[in-house]
RNA sequence: GCCCCCAUCGUCUAGCGGUAAGGACACCACUCUUUCAAGGUGGUGACAGGGGUUCGACUCCCCUUGGGGGCGCCA
């Protein structure tokens, strides 16, 4: 681990903050010091990594990507009620699931416990802290306390509106404002990109930096994500962990592109960023809004349907597999070569990996057949005779065909030869077989749903429906 | 109560003194089509209010209002 040091950070770095032209520089690759730049995501573990807290790492991630620089998690653990290796490990899977890999060993703040208390000492013994009922508090120096915000601009706070305020417990256990800074300045942080919300901690911990005898990093506050309703994002809204929406059936890199779009875009038209690379190159913390962000589900699913559609195949069967089996479908059971088309003609109608599962379950399994889709029975209704006279008409047909000829554009002829010899429209016979082999009235191309369902199953369906009347 | 931050369509946003205020999601038409989705075309829809500054403000300044965040021996 770094020995506790001085920043070694250059001139760049103190002056760089009027946000704009200054910050941009920290994007781009005409800063000198890239491996001075040092960013960190520090969660506690608390049992599940929040949707904010995923988008703070991942502009962490990003700027440190972009700059050459160093990506760091540390658990703020300190907390031992709370905290637990399983917690610590929900954050590590959800950050390695977006794609967000750190460097260098994870700092656990607990281990600091000693050096902390030190600190916090040297602190009091030089006049900057004064013992109370037995703990230590800081003595916030009575002055004005600004700095430039590489996202906020100038933000300014009068020292003497703020308390004094504990470091030390009475029992000496160190408390967050000042861990934080201790463990930032140990691990050289340059940039602290975190929450809005610690707007308000950062004159504290600038008074302590510079107490202890630094120079503060460059602080970027990144608005906070709401919930519809206008508040912070809570778990009463919903889903609000990044495993929650793995369940939903969204793709990792849909959600990691949906939330980079929170609160930052790219100054152009693009929005679907399928490589990761690029959206490293297009980010720029300057650019990041001050305003906070409404989590939009609609758009994420919107933008999950656009990734899905771009995701090959075999890259969407082992998570579609586990959707099926939770359906009651074992993919293994089924031959490979169904199951792929089965999944793969169905990713571009798609939302989410759920829907795919649904449809290629029906497609793969009679069992799954809908029984109560209103449309379909409507259909029926309006016109039961012209219905299963189709059917009878189409299955006198389609079973005269053997497996050569059960090929797409030789369906798609005879079924519109069919419908051409009997006097009526390609729908009068199209969708009584969607409705005979899905039971929905909507699918995708007909031709393309009966290969990919195969002959005898395809057979064995209508005639079933015929016989239902 | 005190402190801080924020303010363009319902939502995500572009705008950086002179624009018919642009795009995306959603929504509504139309189109394509065997259905749906996708695609294409078009449409509805915004500068919170009031003062300044200026020849000219969405853009700069101030106030109001509204929203958010923070004020623990929590993190």
């Amino acid at each position: 681990m770094a020995a506790l040091c001085v920043s070694v950070r250059g001139d760049e770095e103190g002056q760089r903050g009027q946000r704009g032209q200054q910050a941009q520089t920290a994007n781009t690759h005409t800063t000198m010091a890239h491996d001075s730049i040092r960013v960190r995501f520090a969660p506690s573990p608390t049992g599940y990594l929040h949707v904010g807290g995923a988008r703070t790492a991942l502009f962490n991630w990003l700027f440190a990507r972009q700059s050459g620089g160093k990506f760091l998690l540390r658990i703020e653990d300190t907390d031992r009620e709370r905290s637990s290796d399983e917690h610590t490990q929900v954050i590590r899977d959800g950050l390695t699931g977006l794609g967000l890999d750190w460097d260098e060993d994870i700092v656990f703040q607990g281990a600091g416990i000693e050096r902390h208390q030190k600190m916090a000492d040297d602190l009091l013994a030089r006049g900057h802290a004064y013992e109370d009922d037995g703990a230590v508090r800081f003595r916030m120096p009575h002055e004005e306390i600004a700095w430039e915000d590489a996202v906020g601009g100038h933000i300014s706070f009068q020292g003497s509106d703020i308390q004094d305020w504990i470091i030390l417990r009475s029992d000496r256990t160190p408390t967050y404002n000042f861990t934080v800074v201790a463990d930032d300045a140990e691990m050289t942080i340059s940039h602290v990109i975190r929450g809005a919300d610690h707007i308000s901690n950062t004159p504290k911990q600038i008074a302590v930096f510079r107490a202890l005898g630094h120079e503060p990093p460059v602080f970027a506050h990144v608005p906070m994500i709401h919930g519809p309703d206008g508040h912070k994002l809570s778990k009463r809204h919903g889903a609000t962990a990044v495993g929650d929406y793995q369940n939903l059936g969204i793709l990792p890199e849909a959600l990691r592109n949906f939330l980079a779009l929170l609160g930052w875009n790219p100054k152009d038209e693009r929005e679907v960023f399928s490589d990761i690379h690029e959206l490293i190159q297009a980010f720029s913390l300057a650019d990041v809004q001050r305003k906070s962000a409404i989590f939009d589900l609609t758009k994420l699913e919107w933008m999950n349907g656009q990734h899905l559609s771009l995701t090959p195949v075999d890259q969407l069967l082992p998570l579609v597999e586990p959707e099926m089996k939770r359906l009651g479908l074992d993919a293994e059971s089924v031959p490979h070569e169904k199951l792929v088309k089965a999944v793969d003609i169905n990713r571009e109608r798609a939302r989410t990996i759920m829907d795919i599962a649904e449809r290629a379950a029906v497609r793969l399994d009679s069992s799954f057949i809908k029984t109560d889709d209103e449309k379909a029975q409507k259909l029926i209704a309006k016109d039961r005779d012209g219905f299963y006279s189709s059917l009878e008409a189409t299955y006198q047909l389609l079973s005269g065909m053997d497996d050569a000829a059960w090929q797409p554009e030789n369906l798609e002829q005879q079924l519109r030869d069919l419908a051409e010899s009997l006097g009526v429209g390609p729908s009068k016979i199209f969708q009584p077989i969607r409705v005979a082999i899905t039971g929905t009235t909507v699918s995708e191309g007909i031709h393309i749903l009966l290969d990919v369902v195969g002959r005898e199953e395809s057979l064995a369906r209508i005639q079933a429906a015929i016989r239902r009347d």
